[in-house]
DNA sequence: GGAGTTACGCTACGACTCGTAGCGAAAGCG
DNA sequence: CGCTTTCGCTACGAGTCGTAGCGTAACTCC
């Protein structure tokens, strides 16, 4: 993440453990504390480690925040359930569980905020997190046509733009039921969504293949 | 807003102009500094007022940008373009061209982080913001049910669910496009994601009132 | 095993922001 | 004119920031 490639062969190496318990402690921090609150020397305390250990590793406070929110994507994946439905619908609850978690939560709205004003600490949040969720999207787009529920793109670029709407429209929706609304996201409310948004693509693919377009330009 | 019913009738009025000027200046550092970098000090200086002034209208910087950020909402409003597929169009292009202001964007998402640990933030962001972007959702289904293009809801608590679920979708794929994948909503977008979310709505209802499950709980 | 290199813990520091208190003056109302 | 509230201003202790300097620890290469 923070150490490319070029680690030098020599020296006394970074404890990794260090890593381990800072990025603990930012979890914990940001539970107890939120985002505004959290300061990294409080962070270092609870790590057991110095604060001068703690700048050498991130430059600051937004950094350290986005690893720690990223490990909490790590256990994102897509199990084969079977149907185009159930898929979807295992990710959006897998997904809602993550953000429900009160770290996960302040943390990754308070990047995403900063991000609007740093070119580099977006790139990070895509690199680490956004990108992890994506390719559930790509996946799961691929086991549907493999099972014959979706059609075979024919347009590439096309097939990228419905592969950003759908991706938008999943994480957004989620996202903003959990944050905004604050309410759950029960199975009742996957389930609605899904069917929502699986009609939807059924009929968009149905008008670009098939027959007219009722929705002229 | 934070002056409630109980105005004093005695005593030398705050001054509105002063109002104006600091929530335009809270705008201003938005632009230029973003929300972490902003502080209630420099704010009283660009709208030329003292600190204690701030302190004595908002109780901190959250509750200031909330009110800064609202006003960026009031030019909301659903002007009739004919159809419920235009109605939307139109909708989620004001939305995004209000949040693709980079003082909404910082400013928005930073509060809405805030208000995971902060009921009353939040409580005072629904009142001011979301509330008035659910109350189109509601207009708009009324619209659509008198042109014919929306069947009557008979029962009330579905209704709501799909009012919310709707809400939720659109708001939540507007801002995670602009926010999240740093894209333009621009019309292209709204068209196709418009489209997939009507063919949904349609499909669902549909399958609501019309024939069969195929989609068995 | 020694030399070289890097990471670590610790302390201390100036700069900055926070939120509040106290003061005298200003602006309304009866 | 008295009463009340707000205003601008100054000042303050508390807390955080990010960095520098130092001696020590850990690891690699010769």
């Amino acid at each position: 993440m923070h150490r490319p490639a070029s680690a030098p062969r020599t020296g006394r190496p970074r404890s990794v453990a260090a890593d381990a318990a800072i990025l603990a402690a930012t979890r914990a921090a940001l539970v107890e504390l939120g985002w505004s609150k959290l300061t990294l020397g409080d962070v270092a305390t609870r790590a057991g480690v110095a604060k001068t250990t703690l700048y050498r590793r991130w430059a600051g406070k937004n950094e350290l925040v986005v690893d720690a929110v990223a490990a909490l994507f790590d256990e994102l994946e897509l199990p084969d359930r079977g149907s185009l439905a159930a898929d979807i619908e295992g990710v959006v609850l897998q997904f809602a569980a993550i953000l429900a978690r009160p770290e996960a939560k302040s943390g990754l709205m308070a990047v995403l905020a900063e991000s609007t004003r740093d070119d580099a600490l977006r790139e990070r949040i895509r690199a680490s997190v956004v990108d992890r969720q994506k390719r559930l999207v790509l996946e799961g787009r691929t086991r549907a046509q493999a099972r014959g529920e979706l059609p075979a793109e024919e347009d590439p670029g096309s097939a990228a733009r419905t592969a950003d709407l759908i991706f938008d429209v999943v994480a957004g929706a989620v996202v903003h039921r959990t944050l905004v609304s604050a309410e759950p996201v029960d199975l009742e409310w996957a389930r609605g969504f899904t069917r929502v948004l699986l009609l939807g693509l059924a009929g968009a693919a149905a008008a670009q293949n098939g027959p007219p377009g009722e929705l002229p330009g």
